[in-house]
DNA sequence: TCCACCTGTAATATGAGACTTACATATGGG
DNA sequence: CCCATATGTAAGTCTCATATTACAGGTGGA
């Protein structure tokens, strides 16, 4: 989570961080794993609502979930941090929107004059 | 700009800096001070727009804007980028969220029981 | 069977941010 | 005097992120 990004993802990380809820979501999940419920208690929240923000972070590629099945058959989804290390200066800003432009050739189409 | 950031401020700069137009004007600015209208030339938006954008840049600490008179008379506001350097990882976050707690004296009253 | 857990989603408000249009002001030059 | 430039703001709309409530399903144990 880190390197070269477009400004595409450098904005959806910043949004995604962004939020004082998911600040938190990150602070408690940088203590190691847990799973929806247990999280959404520790941080007084309804489960729904967390939800919405751990899809955002999701996207992002800042945390990761897994369901899993513990040793009582119970389902649990448990999400942990995708270690990221973001620098964020003007220079990095420039860096992103040049990306944008030689973006992968995902079949881009040239055009010339 | 760097240096310990409370949440409260590290969110300012987060949430200024997410966004596709703030991340454009950030990077004219980059390039040196420029006065509001020919900004928005450059950007092919509107002022009152730009307007606000610019304000929401200046309050997270990241431009700064100063009112001058050209040489021949007319009132331009100059904006310019004020230096940052945000580290952004989980440790930050953590540092931000910890320095909520012992937040300056600014008059704060303490309990005991 | 009922209760206590868990996951997952739909439906629905609500509120803040983004954006537009319109107007007020002031200056200098043709 | 009118036009072009500039700043500044008020009012209104509209979209979207946020948040709540309510439901669907599953498991294990008393």
């Amino acid at each position: 989570m880190d390197g070269i990004l477009t400004s595409e993802e450098l904005l959806a990380i910043l949004a995604a961080v962004g939020h004082p809820l998911r600040l938190r979501v990150i602070a408690e999940l940088a203590a190691g794993r847990v799973h929806v419920s247990e999280l959404a208690r520790r941080l007084g929240i309804s489960r729904p609502l967390l939800y919405m923000h751990l899809e955002r972070l999701e996207k992002a590629g800042l945390v990761t979930g897994a369901l899993e099945l513990a040793a009582d058959g119970k389902a649990m989804k448990y999400f942990e941090l995708v270690p990221f290390d973001v620098h964020l200066t003007a220079d990095t800003i420039l860096d992103a929107l040049r990306a944008d432009g030689q973006e992968g050739p995902d079949d881009v189409q040239e055009f010339q004059s």
